[in-house]
DNA sequence: CTTCAGGTACGATGCAAGTCGTACCTGAAG
DNA sequence: CTTCAGGTACGACTTGCATCGTACCTGAAG
């Protein structure tokens, strides 16, 4: 298990209210629908997302991401990787990341 | 469709972010968690949940819930009746309710 | 070495939200 | 009518949190 140098709960542990106070804020869900959405799983960089928020916010908000067990950070120094916890996440809340995809209301009527 | 005189948002305009937010507090959760558990769906008494805070707090939560579009309130003028919108929720964000069953570590080893 | 970009640490700020106190409304029971 | 319990309205208080400014660290490239 590589990677996982900057640590969050173990899969049993994750909390659901810590998972959705996380998952409320706007710019962590759509992290989290990116990551979701890409089934490759690969290692993605910080900056990989498009977020319209300083630096310093962005690195507050992969942290309660971390410590929320939804995603790994990899510090290499002066560079980060960011990867999805899937499995541990969708053992603990099966169902949650698909959630992600339901954002904006797109279960009805696509003409 | 009876019973919906104090009204929430239509089941196509649930927002997510609204939802998470409402479901990131605790003594929500637990409302919705017994609210899912009941499969009966029922009308229930705003004050049969064990609520361990003031009156005017259980109001404020009841209306977060309501105007996130997971509840309805029932007005009777001095009492108050709650119903899950089951069918709304679940055709918006499948599988949602069920997670609320995975409060607690509840998936892992059951001895 | 210096430079530079990516990230973090710490503090400050502004706003949203959970909580309660006081006062008031509503309908049912005496 | 009065009384009483369930609920609400408004306001105040406090905490949490998203955001950013400044300063600093880290590793790679000149």
């Amino acid at each position: 298990m590589a990677g996982r140098n900057l640590v969050g709960p173990e899969a049993d542990a994750l909390d659901l209210g810590t998972v959705f106070r996380a998952l409320a804020d706007e710019n962590r869900r759509s992290v989290m629908t990116e990551l979701a959405a890409d089934r490759s799983d690969g290692e993605r960089g910080c900056n990989s997302f498009d977020l319209p928020i300083s630096k310093q916010t962005q690195t507050h908000h992969f942290r309660v991401l971390r410590e929320a067990g939804l995603i790994d950070e990899i510090d290499y120094g002066n560079r980060k990787g960011i990867r999805l916890r899937r499995a541990d996440v969708e053992k603990r809340f099966p169902g949650l990341l698909a959630l992600l995809g339901a954002g904006p209301s797109a279960g009805t009527s696509p003409h």
